[in-house]
DNA sequence: GCCGATTATGAACGACGTTCAAAATATATA
DNA sequence: TATATATTTTGAACGTCGTTCATAATCGGC
């Protein structure tokens, strides 16, 4: 009733996070269950809760590969146009791998941990990295001393983006609007009052 | 195994949702099931199948009376204090709005109708009688015959200030910041950008 | 008081998340 | 090599879920 060592934890570990990669990608979180993914890679139900001390486990586990495939996208765009260029590529870059992978980039919010869980440190970390990337492409507009500002425009900026494209991908707020369009309605108008008007508030 | 007439078809109906929102407001969507509602009504499952064709079918309803709640707390909020004011107006009212229903607010989002399914056209007005509030308050600043700029800003406002109440609700980027300061940020800043450099794009 | 139409029922189905004793294999010991 | 121990996989089990539907109970009209 076993066989011990077919593949090592990690390989199972990696080879459940593969298959539920190739689940979202096709149905979202809907098609996403234990036995799935267990069938999916050969395995029982049982098995993968030695892997697995939940399906919320797995889920938090593939938003993470996902935050890392968005940002090992977006890190591969030069950023040196100066912010206003920058942003927009970021932007743009951003957009696009919400159109490539709609499903997956819903699963970032569409999963909502139940009350007592929290999301993993590191999961955390790389939402921080994308910022990071924000904060590079704003980086002229600041003065030395000043990253709590910058920090704090970037996080605006990013949800900003992230709601055009959660509205949009959902059809809720688009008709015959594209979402390319709002961004830059966003990022052009944004910069300008950057520009004419530092920021006030503190970060 | 019967008792017709207890209540009417509307009746049922008015307390199916009723039950449905007091669940969704203490539980969100997890905790959201036909059996539970139809409990919580005296009912059976099968009785709630006679007045939803579906679950999909229940949460699109309850969501179109989270969206009117909404609309029935911004709409008192006063619009006569010039474009700013009224906008930051708008803003703090769907805040407090997301602080005081965060399970209700995150449902409207959280929900994804399968595949197939299309949210009716019932929902889709509603959010446009939202932007129409938008709209109202950003009135000064565009004049006649620009109505498609108009809209296209405040659907770019909107959507951005879903997604600062989205991610900060989350949790997902607030490390110690307010939403409310981010807002004021995207606020202040877009403005003065529309103010100086008006949309340039088609709506 | 009866009858056809209406309406609520609850059992049924397959699938779900999750648990766990038991079975099968690997590894250590002699 | 033979035996004992530790490890890993299993599959059945539990309760719940969405959904369907024949059946039973009730209603309105005669």
């Amino acid at each position: 009733m076993a066989r011990r060592k077919d593949h090592t934890r990690e390989e199972l570990h990696g080879m459940a996070l593969a298959a539920a990669w190739r689940i979202a990608e096709a149905e979202g979180l809907r098609g996403l269950t234990a036995r799935r993914v267990a069938r999916e890679i050969g395995y029982t139900v049982g098995t993968l809760y030695n892997v697995f001390t939940d399906l919320d486990d797995l889920v938090v586990q593939l938003i993470g590969r996902i935050f890392d495939a968005l940002y090992e996208e977006l890190k591969e765009l030069p950023l040196d146009g100066g912010p206003e260029a920058d942003l927009r590529s970021l932007a743009k870059g951003y957009i696009r791998f919400t159109g490539r992978q709609p499903k997956l980039w819903g699963l970032l919010f569409e999963h909502q941990l139940p009350e007592g869980k929290e999301p993993p440190e590191e999961n955390e970390a790389k939402i921080h990295l994308l910022l990071r990337l924000m904060e590079r492409a704003l980086g002229p507009l600041f003065s030395l001393g000043k990253e709590a500002e910058r920090l704090h425009v970037a996080r605006v900026l990013w949800a900003s983006l992230h709601g055009i494209c959660s509205l949009g991908s959902a059809g809720k707020l688009t008709a015959g609007e594209t979402i390319t369009t709002m961004v830059e309605t966003l990022v052009t108008h944004f910069l300008v009052g950057l520009r004419d008007e530092p920021v006030k508030q503190p970060a």
